[in-house]
RNA sequence: CGGGAUGUAGCCUAGUGGCUAAGGCGCCUGCUUUGGGAGCAGGAGAUCGGAGGUUCGAAUCCUCUCAUCCCGACCA
């Protein structure tokens, strides 16, 4: 490829608006260019790494067995529905009205369609395991993009499906995706941790994540130094230290108008860990008020599996107007009447630090008005009583005891074990070698390719530009002479009409310090240097990115040099 | 969805009420030049994000709006 005919360019300064240093190398070397908020559009550059990235992950696909399809991006409403995801996944859901009247969905991940797909083909309990993938975009209606292609509303993802007997044949497959997973990241060169993940929209049992540790990431992970815990700050355990002392009577006290945690801290003169916070969770039909200490933070995937209902949410404005609550004052005591005499379930869990604190601080529901020396079970119950507040920095880890650090992560890849939650609510039956009809146990795994490739692009750059892991950047080598002799140009077309493919030939008539710098920045790995003073022994030069050390080489045999490298031209 | 910031040529920036909107990079033409972002000469390229207003006069002040980025919330 002549890198003047090469849509790119690259530029010198930054742009405005990026910060991290693999976006604005992506786009300053001419990989990718934004179209609007989310979206980006791959150049030619960007693409070539694209599909070196994506052949890596298909030969371990393949390796797994697995069988390459593709799914359709429209998915039919209806097929949503069916499996409650409708409503679960309604705010990543952008849809339409086709023509012909439905409601259709861009797809942003294919569970339902692919146990669709696969209740079409397979027939018998003999066809399974199967494992499918795929390289598909996905379409998530985000509401905050973010980093370049680490966050985008529309990206590609390598997204697998596997089909199983058993839950212990999936049991038995999972960690080999685990370890394809592995390989994978490996050979992206990419520093990662393996953590257990909140399901999300996801559901099903249980889920590991691929992560990698980055400020610019926007998941936080907990892990244990000594132990090597590791779980998504979601649902990360610990223990915290409360504070021990016998029940004190109950009392009431004003608050003088303080609502935050900040503000009634200060009023009471008292730490956050001495109060209680109690947020109001919908999920349209059923209210639930979860009780955390006043110095946590409810997690919605604690929550949620705790109850066992997926799908809650902050309750909005209208929400908190139509039950009558003020956000400002509301608690699991007394209960407002006309709240309970509503036609909609109120359920209030605890979690099991303020369960097992003594004499905290709660709100009542009149507002100014404050309990204090309240304790679990003598002045409020619950429904349930259940873990759910995010675990705080100083935590300690429940296996060891060692201190729990936090820190951000990039979700790289995502493995889930989904039991038979899609194959039962699609009805994928089939009968088992005794004649019972059971529903196929399956697995799901994903690895989006844009935030792969800035991940990549984040963790492989150095002063100059970017450095791609062996086999990633968009070229092997580039080739480029110094001077306009004749002799030179007649060589260089020579070795580029030769082995073409495996060149970005940079034939402008820059001077050699803009040829290496732009080298540079692209990420090439290899020159191959045409220079009169060498030429003169028949010879041209190999010099490694990084590098100042020339590598002569004669012209004869700049072809096995090449495919020595390269493993055969390409 | 809450908070903050920024919009001036393809990119980075200067200009904060007064002459024809300035510079660097990049781009085009010509000459020269090629071992880590060369030089000279010439040239093109901007309805100053948009709309409305204030003013004798607006890139600059006001109002609205659009866009992008950042922090948070939410979430693959």
């Amino acid at each position: 490829m002549r890198y003047s005919r090469l849509l790119s360019h690259t530029t010198r300064d930054y742009p405005r608006s990026v910060r991290s240093a693999g976006h604005a190398l992506l786009q300053r070397g001419g990989f990718i260019r934004p179209l609007s908020q989310g979206l980006y559009s791959f150049l030619p550059l960007g693409l070539r790494v694209v599909s070196r990235v994506t052949e890596l992950i298909r030969r371990e696909m393949l390796a797994l067995e697995g069988q390459e399809v593709l799914l359709p991006l429209v998915n039919p409403l209806e097929l949503w529905r069916s499996t409650g995801r409708a409503e679960i996944a309604a705010r990543d859901l952008v849809g339409f009205r086709d023509a012909s009247g439905r409601d259709m969905v861009l797809a942003p991940t294919h569970e339902e369609a692919m146990v669709a797909l696969v209740k079409s083909v397979v027939t018998s309990y003999r066809q399974l395991p199967v494992f499918l993938f795929q390289f598909q975009t996905k379409y998530r209606n985000e509401t905050r993009p973010r980093g370049g292609l680490l966050r985008t509303r529309e990206f590609v993802m390598n997204d697998g499906y596997s089909f199983h007997r058993s839950a212990t044949d999936l049991n038995n497959f999972y960690p080999r995706v685990f370890a394809a997973y592995e390989r994978i990241f490996d050979a992206c060169r990419i520093p990662f941790v393996t953590a257990e993940a909140a399901v999300g929209m996801m559901l099903g049992d249980r889920s590991m994540e691929f992560l990698m540790p980055s400020d610019a990431g926007d998941d936080r992970v907990i892990r244990c130094e000594k132990c090597g815990y590791a779980a998504n700050a979601e649902v990360a355990v610990g223990t915290l230290s409360r504070p021990v002392g016998d029940p004190q009577p109950l009392t009431t006290v004003p608050s003088h108008g303080a609502a935050t945690m900040g503000e009634l801290a200060a009023v009471f003169e008292c730490g956050r860990d001495a109060l209680t916070k109690t947020m109001v969770y919908s999920n349209g039909d059923e209210l639930v008020l979860a009780v955390v200490r006043g110095d946590q933070e409810v997690s919605s995937e604690k929550l949620e599996r705790a109850l066992g209902t997926p799908g809650l949410h902050f309750a909005n404005r209208e929400e908190l107007a139509f039950y009558g609550i003020d956000p400002r004052a509301v608690g699991p005591i007394d209960l407002p009447l006309d709240l309970l005499e509503l036609d909609v379930t109120v359920r209030v869990v605890v979690d099991d630090v303020v369960a097992n604190t003594p004499n905290l601080i709660v709100s009542s529901n009149e507002s100014g008005i404050h309990f204090a020396n309240v304790n679990f079970g003598r002045d409020f119950e619950s429904d349930l009583v259940h873990d759910i507040a995010r675990i705080l920095p100083g935590a300690r880890c429940a296996n060891c005891a060692s201190e729990l650090v936090e820190q951000r992560v990039v979700e790289l890849g995502n493995i889930f074990k989904l039991g038979d939650y899609y194959t039962r609510r699609l009805r994928l039956t089939l009968s088992d070698a005794k004649g019972r009809r059971f529903h196929p146990q399956m697995g799901a795994y994903g690895i989006g390719i844009g935030r792969l490739v800035a991940a990549i692009a984040e963790s492989n750059h150095d002063r100059r530009g970017l450095d791609w892991p062996p086999g990633l950047a968009p070229y092997p080598f580039l080739l480029m002479g110094i001077g306009r002799s004749p002799k030179v140009a007649g060589v260089l077309e020579a070795l580029h009409g030769e082995l073409g493919d495996a060149f970005l030939y940079d034939d402008r008539r820059e001077s050699i310090s803009t040829k290496f710098r732009d080298a540079d920045l692209m990420g090439i790995p290899m020159r191959l240097i045409v220079s009169p003073r060498t030429l003169e022994q028949g010879k041209v030069e190999l010099l490694e990115r990084g590098s100042t050390k020339v590598r002569p080489v004669s012209v004869a045999h700049v072809r096995t040099a090449v495919s020595e490298m390269t493993g055969g031209p390409k």
